[in-house]
DNA sequence: GAGTGGTCTAGACCACCCC
DNA sequence: GGGTGGTCTAGACCACTCT
């Protein structure tokens, strides 16, 4: 009898309008740290009334896609913004006092995506790959040993001094050089122990407990665009969470 | 001239009845798992409109303080439904697939609240606790070793033969047992190597590394309730996090 | 069918920002 | 003062659940 789903077969307006603007956003129409049109002359080309727009935008805001500033009007997030620079950094000193990583790059090479990093990123096994070595310092400590991971194919041209003469966070950089803005990531976190070669990087004896955070960063449309293993010490520093 | 802060001196009505709602569930007028009054009602109550009802009730929805089920009501979140059972467990395997923890009680023991623990708890240095340890089981493997404390003056009469004859997860033994509803949760990660009596609980050898969660979890109005500590292996499992 | 939450509208007015 | 987002209202209609 079930030919079909029970499918929603109801959509209301306000989430099709999310899926607008959203395509908007894609296509580049209103840039990262630019105002989109106020929600009255969204409502008028949308032909929906203010309210409507409203309830999109409130979801968009809410998802940190876009930032309402009273007053003044409605943003495209941006990692370049202060506020935003570093929205996925969990780690931070057990004080509680703010911090400034600083970026210290090791290496930039050309490679091929394992099995793991291909079914992470969406991508064939074998496809070429950018692999970044890197370590970020919080007063001038190591702290964390990242190996990060992109798809060439998205990433033309990558190279060191590019990524070098860069400052801020990688994200801004993905935004400002790619027009890539990451929305959201997942992270897996295990309990390991230092290799020696891990170890002298983050000046620390061998065998040395440390966070081992897999993250995968998606774009619009849950795409994936980055893989990242982040060794991290934790000592004086922890990944802090709020769960609720 | 500014004689007075800038402050707010603005509070928007739909705030206004979310403390309201939110002080009608301290009072317990509407237990775990109940129904609140319609909106239609709750409008009629405080004299506004059912918008505004409706959008204190979203925020408070947000919060997983009360939960919306289109055409029934409106309900009182709780730990006792099973989607709620392990809200604030995020160790999982890495296969993805769906856990069932068994727990199993070590020991209960009254002590004083160390200072970290009494900031942690917001009570006096010194004050008597309920120290409880316990391990949670993943299929027959021991996986989590947990200690968990809390203020003896909240738990009145708190007993082994109690807790064990509990089925469900400790927040829905708090809820059943004591009315005490948490709210959200803190936590802290770091990677520590596991000491020799830890090692002997979770069947591992010393020196191996762990996560040691470190937890205070909040009831209404951001009152700190429980202190937990927990030291997580992560052989197949990992701590999941979604970062938005 | 009656009752609930969910969507959408139209309009009024308020708070905030900038000129 | 004029524009923007933020609040509040009143009413219509839709989708879902239960009886």
């Amino acid at each position: 009898m079930s030919e079909t789903l029970p499918s929603p077969s109801f959509r209301p307006l306000y989430e099709q309008i999310k899926i607008l603007i959203t395509q908007s956003l894609v296509a580049g129409e209103w840039k990262p740290g630019e105002a989109i049109p106020s929600e009255i002359e969204l409502a008028a080309r949308f032909r929906v009334s203010q309210g409507t727009v409203r309830k999109a935008i409130d979801e968009l805001a809410s998802e940190h896609i876009l930032v309402r500033r009273q007053g003044k009007g409605t943003f495209v997030a941006s990692h370049s913004e202060p506020s935003y620079q570093y929205r996925f950094l969990r780690v931070m000193p057990d004080s509680g006092q703010k911090l400034t990583p600083h970026n210290v790059l090791l290496e930039v090479r050309k490679g091929r995506a394992s099995g793991e990093i291909a079914r992470a990123l969406a991508i064939k096994a074998g496809a070429p790959v950018h692999a970044i070595k890197r370590i970020l310092e919080f007063q001038d400590r190591p702290l964390i040993l990242d190996e990060i991971v992109l798809a060439a194919a998205r990433f033309p041209g990558l190279t060191v001094p590019r990524l070098e003469e860069f400052k801020g966070s990688m994200y801004s950089f993905y935004e400002a050089a790619y027009g890539l803005r990451m929305i959201r990531a997942e992270e897996r976190i295990r309990a390991v122990a230092a290799e020696p070669g891990v170890a002298a990087h983050l000046r620390v004896a061998a065998g040395t407990p440390l966070l081992c955070v897999d993250r995968i960063a998606f774009t619009y449309g849950d795409m994936p665009v980055e893989w990242r293993r982040g060794l991290c010490l934790t000592d004086g520093f922890s990944y802090y969470n709020e769960l609720a």
